[in-house]
DNA sequence: TTGAAAGCGCTACCAT
DNA sequence: ATGGTAGCGCTTTCAA
């Protein structure tokens, strides 16, 4: 261990025979200091590899430019886009992001806020786990007055920034799409209906029906519990033994509409032509399969970024952050799975 | 802004007319303490929910229980899943992990490195990217005595722990498993000769054929640029136009995989009848696309859970890190794409 | 077993 | 324009 020790601001005003609060508001630029002091402290900095010590500077401004980000799962296309919005954003700003995963799991969230506050986030981007039911555990952020700002998967009731897409106008142009390509009964696969997400895409589906005089059949509406490829295939299969098996899918998820391809094709019905199909999130896989999969996409990129955004102004500003919503539409895309004509 | 002011331990030592040291002491439960002395602090700071500033801590011991990763692609399911591993790693250690992505640009890793150093991790998990030939970046942190650890993307000459995969191997067992299906003309799409990973590929391809008995032939050799499903097409469209097509390919990735099939698909092509296909990395879609697409399993997951335990290892004995090398072995997938009999 | 106090590196306030 | 210095909250050495 070399540990070859860096030159502090000491160091520097002692060489350079000045006192360290010129070299300090030097290095900084302040106002109130001659172009050539700066430049002599500035190019001996530089030329001695001067590296402030950060912890030394967060301590003393009790700021960390440090965020925290807490996603229910990474290996997820939806959720590493979003990340990586986030990231593109904060890296813009000179923020650093401090990660976490929790696996869906309320504890895993708990902890992971306590984690961030301990290690002194100055605020905090979260999509939250599918049973997280309160915010409690964001509370003690926003009590310090440390900001948050929810995204994607969001509790209504915190009184937080929110970052959402539209999944209503998502799922109702879906099935409006459907509509027009001449399907006439449309089931869904829909997911919690505790969670918004899933209840907001249910209303669409349930709209664009209701728009277009199509009647809303209660057995053509399943709920996944685990949002997977299994129940995917598995809710499917029920669909099709129906007495009037439906002639399209309108999946919650481009995951279970792969579950939904997957029997389909296994019972040897074509798809779009016997049974239209159509998921929601445009993984990157909705290109590679055959059919090409239809499917909503969330911009998930955009969101990081957007909710990245709203953060560090409101970080920027002081400012703890109004409880208001900002949407971010989705976008059809048309792919072979749904296409008729 | 509310701004709750957290109790230091000033307060409960005043309050508790004690010393500060003490109280200290109490609570890191510090030999050379009395239990009830002990117990009054601990009590005392619970109650007032007392939680210490991380900020003076790191500042103070000149750590921060914080990690650095870097990789140069997030939306990637093997770089998704890497980090999931080592997330869950940090987690259960006490780390926290602060996450950068560098889109396979060198000038982003050098500044996501200093980034890093800025703030202070205590050590760094790196995955280089495709532009990186040397690590000057990388040594200012091995220079404080801050530990590197490299994963999958490694430079051999940087002198740090390095955790890979058997790329050899995984190659070597795909292209024999090719032949032990009766393909007899494997081509290979690979990628940048100066990238290791690409060419312990190569070797592993030539030294499957070589111990074969099967000719190697030069043209059946293509170097992919930006390994993406464009080029998979494109080379596959120029194998198929040799005089003597393969009768198999053996792709670098996955992603150059499913353009690979694509093309075949779309020139009409039976896969495996006609043409064998077999991908590296073994994306989740890898089973939704038909046929299913067989690959090498590079343990992902595992790759980031171990060198994160690497580094904490290292940290914890206040060691630097060695210059060796663990290797990850892979798991040939066989699925359809490439199974004949 | 406990207390006093130095000091980590930096910023910012108060002088000059 | 510059210097002096207090002090952020905590840990740790030295004394008692």
């Amino acid at each position: 261990m070399s540990e070859k020790k860096r030159i502090t601001l000491k160091d520097i005003a002692k060489n350079l025979g000045i006192s360290v609060s010129t070299a300090s508001r030097a290095l900084n630029s302040y106002s109130g200091i001659s172009d050539d002091t700066i430049k002599l402290v500035k190019d001996y900095a530089a030329k001695h590899n001067y590296v402030p010590n950060t912890m030394a500077v967060n301590f003393r401004k009790n700021k960390t430019l440090t965020l925290g980000l807490i996603v229910p799962e990474l290996v997820h296309y939806f959720f590493s886009s979003a990340i990586s919005g986030a990231l593109a954003e904060a890296k813009k700003r000179g923020y650093t992001v401090l990660v976490s995963q929790t696996d869906e799991l309320l504890s895993n969230e708990v902890y992971a806020a306590r984690t961030m506050i301990a290690s002194s986030v100055d605020g905090i981007l979260i999509s939250l786990s599918n049973q997280t039911i309160n915010g409690e555990h964001l509370n003690e952020l926003l009590e310090e007055g440390r900001p948050v700002v929810q995204f994607d998967k969001v509790l209504e009731e915190l009184p937080t920034p929110k970052v959402i897409v539209d999944d209503f106008q998502g799922a109702y142009n879906a099935v409006t799409h459907l509509i027009e390509q001449g399907y006439r009964s449309i089931a869904h696969l829909n997911g919690f209906s505790t969670v918004k997400n899933s209840a907001e895409r249910l209303r669409g589906y349930k709209q664009a029906l209701t728009d277009s005089g199509l009647e809303i059949r209660e057995d053509f509406i399943i709920h996944c519990k685990d949002i997977s490829e299994e129940e995917g295939f598995e809710f499917t299969r029920q669909l099709m033994q129906l007495p009037n098996p439906p002639d399209s899918i309108f999946c919650i998820t481009d995951l279970v509409a792969m579950g939904s391809m997957k029997f389909l094709k296994e019972t040897g019905k074509k798809i779009p032509d016997d049974v239209g199909l159509i998921g929601f999130s445009n993984w990157n896989m909705a290109n590679f399969v055959t059919p090409a999969l239809s499917s909503v996409d969330q911009h998930a990129f955009k969101m990081g970024e957007k909710a990245c955004q709203i953060l560090i102004d409101l970080l920027k500003s002081g400012k703890i952050g109004k409880d208001e919503t900002h949407i971010i539409p989705t976008e059809l895309v048309v792919r072979d799975s749904s296409r008729r004509y």
